[in-house]
RNA sequence: GCCCACAUAGCUCAGUUGGCAGAGCACACCCUUGGUAAGGGUGAGGUCAUCGGUUCGAAUCCGAUUGUGGGCUCCA
C-alpha cells in the first residue's frame, strides 16, 4: 500500500516535472528571448518562472496549451545527459537564471535533460517520452521573485494542474469550484456577517450584526473555558508609550509590522501590536508570591499590525486583529503542566468548532539572524528544547520549522489549511524567557529570594477573524446551531398567522434562542427558500393547524421535514442540539496534567 | 511592498471601432393569502471607484490614487 502510494508519487513527480519543460520550450516557441529560471512539480500540478519581454495575459495560456498538446503528442523522449560545469555555462550563456543555478552546483558536472529541441538544466527525472504526460490544465499567470527573494527579480510564474487520468483532474477543478463557493469573502457578503468600506481602509472589516453576533460567541465560549481552567480576564488599552515596546523589544524586531508613533504634547503613542508588555505590566502590578503561580492572564485583546497591502484580505488577514490572548506566568517547573493545560484548551475548542484537520509546527528561531530575533542562544535552546519535550510528553506529532519563531522565542503553532489547502497558523504556545528578563519579573520563592518566572504566551482559538473566515468556510456558511447567528426562522403561512408567529417568536427568545419571524406578505415557498439561502439551521411554518395546537412544522435546512411537534418540544430539542454541540464527548486526546 | 488583472445600481453582470446608462435579483407601493426552494403588476434607484489628462465629445483612451482578486515576499 505505502509502496504503492510512493510509486504514484514518483510518476506523478515526473509527469508534472515533464509538463513544466515542455511549457518552457513552448513559452520559448513563443518568446524566442525568454530567460528561465525554474520550473518544479508542486501538489497539484507544476509551475515554472520566466523572464519575458511582456506581461503574460490569461489569453496567452490557450495558445501555450495547444503548443504543449502538439509537443507531447509528437512522442519525442526525455534524453539525459551530462556536461562539464564550464560546458554548461558556455551552453547557457544566454540564459542568466541557468548560469546562476549552475555555478550553485557543487559537483563538476550538471545534468541536462532534452525533448525535442529544447534542453533545460535539471536533476531529473522525467517521463521516458512527451506521450506519457497526462491531462492537465494551464491555471493562471502569478508574479514571484527569483529565488523567492524579495531584492531579486519579478519573474512572471505559470501554474499549471496536472493529474494521472482526466478523472482526477476534472475532480481537482471542481474542488476549485467548491473552495470558490465556500470562499468566505463570497460568504460573509451574502450572508450579510461582515463589510468593508474603501472609507474605513484595507485589512479593517467591519463586522455586521451576524457577524458580530459569530464572533460573540466564540468569545463566550471561550471566556467560560477560560475561567474553567483558572484564567482571569482583563481589559487593557489599544495604546501604549513608544517606551513601553523598546523595553520589551518590540521596537528593535518588530518595528516594520507596526504603525508609527503618534506625536502627542510630550509623549510619543503606539497602537500595540501585541498584548504581552500590557499583562506583563499587571502582573507587576504587585509582588507576587510562588503560592500564586501560575497566574493566567486572559484578554480578548487588539492588536493593530501594519500588513502589507498586497497580503491583507478578506477575514483571514486584517490589520486591526481580535485576539484570544493569553499570558500565563509560571515557575519554571510548571512550564510543562500549564503546555498541557493550554493545549487542553486547545484540543476541546477544536473539538467543539467541528476542526479536525490540523498539524502541529514547532516553529524554532534562527540563531544567525539577529535583525528579526533577540540574541540569546542558551535562551533560544532552552526554549525549543522545552517545547519539544513537552510535544513528545504529550505523544502529539508535531514538525519542525526553522525561522518561523516569535521575536523572542519558540513556538508551538497549530496549523490548519483553508479550503484552498493554503496552510495558517490558527493558535500558538509560545515558551517565553526574554521579555520577563526585559521586565525584570519576579516572584518571591519558598525561600524567600526573587526568582525568575517563565511566560507562556498563548492563542487558542487564535485571530477571532481568522477562526471566522475559516469556520465560515469550514461549514460553508451553515453553522452549526450552536454558532448560527439566527438559529430558527419563524414562517407565518398567511398573513392572519403573524401574530401566533410572533408568539412563537417570543417563546424562542424567552427560551434564550436566536430566532426571527417573516411575516413578509410573500408566498410560504419564497420565504423557505430565504431562509434556506440564509442557511438558517430550522424554518418553523406555521399556519391553521399549528396556530391550533400550539405547534410549529419543522424544517431543517438539509432539506428535513420533521413534522410538526408540539412548540415546547422544538425548544428542548434545540436546547439538546446546543447543549450537546458546546460539550463534546471528544475533546481531543488526553494530554494529562 | 513587488508582478499581473480588475473596479458600471445594494448584489450578480451586459454595454460594438469614443457619440443619450442597461438587465435580473434585492428594495418601495398595489394586487394576491398561498402548506415546504422564487405568485403578478407598477415604481424608484447610477457624478460608470476617485482625481487629473487627451478629445468637439470619455463608462470606453492615457496617468496617478484608493480598493479588490491571483501570486510572490511576509504572517496570528
Amino acid at each position: 500500500m505505502v509502496l504503492e502510494r510512493m510509486a504514484k508519487e514518483d510518476r506523478l513527480y515526473r509527469m508534472r516535472h515533464s509538463a513544466a519543460h515542455i511549457m518552457a520550450e513552448a513559452v520559448l516557441e513563443l518568446f524566442p528571448e525568454a530567460k528561465f529560471a525554474i520550473g518544479p512539480p508542486i501538489d497539484t500540478g507544476f509551475y515554472y518562472d520566466f523572464e519575458l519581454p511582456r506581461p503574460l495575459t490569461p489569453e496567452d495560456l490557450p495558445e501555450i496549451e495547444e503548443r504543449m498538446r502538439k509537443r507531447i503528442s509528437s512522442d519525442v523522449p526525455f534524453e539525459r545527459s551530462e556536461l562539464p560545469k564550464d560546458e554548461a555555462l558556455r551552453a547557457f550563456a544566454a540564459q542568466p537564471f541557468k548560469r546562476e543555478l549552475i555555478e550553485g552546483i557543487e559537483d563538476a558536472r550538471v545534468s541536462l535533460y532534452r525533448q525535442g529541441e529544447f534542453v533545460d538544466l535539471c536533476e531529473g527525472p522525467h517521463v521516458e517520452r512527451t506521450t506519457q504526460v497526462p491531462p492537465f490544465k494551464l491555471l493562471n499567470v502569478a508574479g514571484a521573485y527569483w529565488r523567492g527573494d524579495e531584492k531579486r527579480p519579478m519573474l512572471q510564474r505559470i501554474y499549471g494542474a496536472l493529474f494521472e487520468t482526466q478523472a482526477e483532474l476534472d475532480d481537482y477543478l471542481q474542488r476549485m469550484e467548491e473552495a470558490a463557493r465556500r470562499d468566505h469573502r463570497k460568504l460573509g457578503r451574502e450572508l450579510e456577517l461582515y463589510m468593508t468600506s474603501e472609507l474605513v481602509g484595507s485589512g479593517l472589516p467591519l463586522l455586521l450584526p451576524k457577524g458580530a453576533t459569530v464572533r460573540r460567541l466564540l468569545e463566550e465560549y471561550m471566556l467560560q473555558q477560560e475561567r474553567d481552567a483558572g484564567y482571569q480576564h482583563v481589559y487593557t488599552p489599544d495604546l501604549g508609550k513608544v517606551d513601553l515596546y523598546k523595553i520589551s523589544g518590540h521596537w528593535e524586531h518588530y518595528r516594520d509590522s507596526m504603525y508609527p508613533p503618534m506625536q502627542l504634547e510630550h509623549e510619543e503613542l503606539v497602537l500595540t501590536p501585541m498584548n504581552c508588555p500590557h499583562h506583563i505590566l499587571i502582573y507587576q502590578n504587585k509582588l507576587h508570591s510562588y503560592r500564586e503561580l501560575p497566574i493566567r492572564i486572559g484578554e480578548f485583546g487588539v492588536m493593530y499590525r501594519y500588513e502589507k497591502s498586497g497580503v491583507v484580505g478578506g477575514l483571514s488577514r486584517v490589520r486591526a486583529i481580535n485576539l484570544n490572548d493569553g499570558h500565563i506566568f509560571c515557575t519554571p517547573d510548571q512550564i510543562k503542566s500549564e503546555f498541557a493545560g493550554v493545549m487542553r484548551l486547545v484540543e476541546r475548542a477544536y473539538a467543539t468548532l467541528g476542526i479536525t484537520d490540523y498539524s502541529y509546527r514547532l516553529s524554532l528561531g534562527d540563531r544567525a539572524d539577529t535583525e528579526k530575533y533577540v540574541q540569546n542562544d542558551e535562551m533560544w535552546d532552552l526554549g525549543e528544547r522545552v517545547l519539544r519535550e513537552a510535544m513528545q510528553e504529550l505523544k502529539l506529532p508535531f514538525y519542525e520549522a526553522p525561522g518561523e519563531a516569535a521575536f523572542y522565542g519558540p513556538k508551538l503553532d497549530i496549523q490548519i489549511r483553508d479550503v484552498l489547502g493554503r496552510e495558517e497558523s490558527m493558535s500558538t504556545i509560545q515558551v517565553d524567557f526574554h521579555l520577563p528578563n526585559q521586565f525584570d519579573l519576579a516572584y518571591i520563592g519558598e525561600d524567600g529570594a526573587h526568582h525568575r518566572p517563565v511566560i507562556i504566551h498563548r492563542g487558542v482559538i487564535g485571530a477571532t477573524e481568522r477562526m471566522m473566515a475559516y469556520l465560515i468556510e469550514l461549514y460553508a456558511g451553515a453553522f452549526p446551531a450552536w454558532l448560527a447567528p439566527v438559529q430558527a426562522m419563524v414562517i407565518p403561512i398567511a398573513d392572519r398567522h403573524a401574530d401566533y408567529g410572533h408568539e412563537v417568536l417570543a417563546s424562542l427568545k424567552t427560551a434564550g434562542f436566536r430566532a426571527e419571524v417573516d411575516a413578509r406578505s410573500e408566498r410560504m415557498n419564497a420565504k423557505i427558500r430565504d431562509a434556506q439561502l440564509q442557511k438558517i439551521p430550522y424554518m418553523l411554518v406555521v399556519g391553521d393547524r399549528e396556530a391550533e395546537a400550539q405547534a410549529v412544522a419543522v424544517r431543517t435546512r438539509a432539506g428535513e421535514d420533521l413534522g410538526s411537534m408540539p412548540l415546547f418540544q422544538f425548544i428542548d430539542r434545540l436546547r439538546d442540539e446546543v447543549t450537546t454541540a458546546m460539550e463534546p464527548e471528544s475533546a481531543g486526546p488526553d494530554v494529562g496534567g
